[in-house]
RNA sequence: GGAGGGAUGGCCGAGCGGUCGAUGGCGGUGGUCUUGAAAACCACUGUACCCGGAAGGGUACCGGGGGUUCGAAUCCCUCUCCCUCCGCCA
């Protein structure tokens, strides 16, 4: 959430950057300001009557006390009491409405965040190791999974439906083992604290974060007569475990790792990503999530974007990192990097990990504060989040950039540690056998 | 699912229609005393919004929302959450 202020005192400021991001929002500009105005127009006059209510309720009860009689300044008062009443309702009704029309305002992008419409105006910073050259035509992961056995993309469709898939065998394992590395680097050598939140949320935490009430049909809302979603993210339990707490500044930056699945109806990408891991309706993800000051949020998020890549080198994966530009960017970020993935089958770099400071956008909405040196005024947190990494596009491109000519895979070093030491999976590492 | 009991400031705990942002205690901060510390004593100790350049002033907040009343922490309705007991269950 913008704040309404700086929205009033700056519109045009603020209407030239929001539409870097290549979206129409001067409706909502607009009724931001016009609706902060009126607010601001009604409140001095309602708590002027309120101030005189409260004086003429003082004297009634001296005067009551005394014996004397009150009912002239009753009378008074009880037609004071209707305006104030009329008055409360126009200044609620106008603090909803500049509400509704914030929360559906994306953030200010960064001065830093290069100008552009669609992905192919991301700006790469850098890259990291070389993609492999095959002396083979190496395969997509559709193929290589079901080949070695450990994915079955027709048992997910059976159980659940489109977009949903099965590991087994060293698949599933290999993805459980991807899960424990990752919280073991970024907990034991990155300082993160390791947390297991619910795996369903309710709209406030979803307000919050940005997720509601403009993305709903993005997610999956539980049947029946609860508040409750599927996470799309641990981004959204991890950065509300403190919603509307004041933190001690020195207790800053608080550093959260969580593994959850994530949980997206991928509304609006039919025919995107058919085939595959790539776009599923859950996936795996170990996510880091970072509050901390307003003075720090920049260094941060370039230390939170390290400690995602360490990831991928690490597992000898070649990646190379993009700054978003405004227009690829999400809704609650003033600045992303995408780190991107080598997948030889596509013989492009995939997004892996997205990582962004919100700044104070989801602080405002969240309630997220701190007093700096654990006194005095309390100031909003800046919020930031990433992927460090999504497990289904790590164990693909394991798969694809490891195999082998015969169709096994070579299983990172990093990683055998978490494999029983083992060094390749072959086919006789699946233990569902095919009958289909 | 059934039956009861609760929700007050960082914490504990009063308050039962007017002088209550709310007694008291603990904790915290500053000070006095002391070589230092402890103890004792004194003062301060929430958040949001509005007016104001500032100083300062004002309004609201006693789990959330609504109502009664000139006036609500106190009365009524409703929702949420927590606790105890019974049932069911991983």
């Amino acid at each position: 959430m913008l704040d309404p202020a700086n929205v009033r005192d700056h519109f045009e400021e603020v209407r030239s950057r929001l539409r870097t991001r290549g979206i129409d929002i001067d409706k909502t500009l607009e009724d931001v300001a016009t609706y902060e105005t009126a607010r601001r127009r009604l409140i001095p006059e309602l708590e002027g009557l309120k101030r005189q209510q409260n004086t003429s309720g003082d004297e009634i009860a001296r005067a009551k006390r005394q014996g004397k009689d009150t009912t002239s300044i009753q009378e008074a008062s009880k037609l004071r009491s209707a305006q104030i009443k009329q008055l409360g309702f126009q200044l609620d009704s106008v603090e909803r409405q500049r509400d509704i029309a914030l929360l559906n305002l994306p953030n200010l992008p960064h001065p830093t965040v290069p100008v552009g419409r669609t992905a192919a105006e991301n700006v790469e910073v850098r890259r990291h190791g070389v993609p492999r050259e095959f002396d083979f035509t190496p395969q997509a992961h559709w193929d290589l999974g079901p080949a070695l056995g450990i994915i079955d993309f027709e048992r997910g469709t059976r159980v659940a439906g489109a977009r949903f898939t099965v590991l087994s065998g060293a698949g599933a394992r290999l993805e459980r083992a991807l899960i424990n590395f990752m919280l073991d680097l970024h907990t034991r050598d990155h300082g993160y604290v390791e947390v297991l939140p619910p795996f369903m949320v309710n709209a406030a935490s979803l307000t919050g974060t940005g997720q509601l009430p403009k993305f709903e049909q993005d997610l999956f809302k539980i049947a029946g007569d609860w508040d409750l979603y599927m996470v799309p993210t641990a981004e959204v339990p991890l950065t509300n475990l403190h919603r509307g707490e004041i933190l001690d500044g020195r207790d800053l930056p608080m550093k959260y790792v969580a593994y959850t699945p994530c949980f997206r109806s991928e509304a609006g990408s039919y025919g995107q990503d058919v085939r595959g891991l790539i776009r599923q309706h859950q996936f795996d993800k170990v996510e880091l999530v970072k509050l901390t000051s307003a003075e720090s949020s920049y260094d941060e998020l370039e230390t939170l974007t390290a400690d995602a890549e360490e990831v991928l080198k690490r597992l000898e994966l070649p990646y190379r990192t993009v700054l978003l530009c405004t227009g690829d960017m999400g809704f609650s970020s003033a600045k992303t990097y995408d780190i991107e993935v080598w997948l030889p089958s596509q013989k492009t770099y995939r997004e892996i990990s997205s990582c962004s400071n919100t700044e104070a956008f989801q602080a405002r909405r969240a309630n997220l504060k701190f007093r700096a040196g654990g006194s005095g005024k309390a100031e909003l947190l800046h919020a930031l989040n990433g992927s460090g990494l999504a497990v289904g596009r790590t164990l693909i491109a394991i798969l694809e950039n490891f195999q082998e000519k015969d169709g096994s895979v070579t299983i990172p070093s990093a990683l055998r540690p978490y494999m029983d030491g083992k060094e390749k999976i072959t086919k006789a590492g699946a233990t569902v056998k095919s009958t289909m």
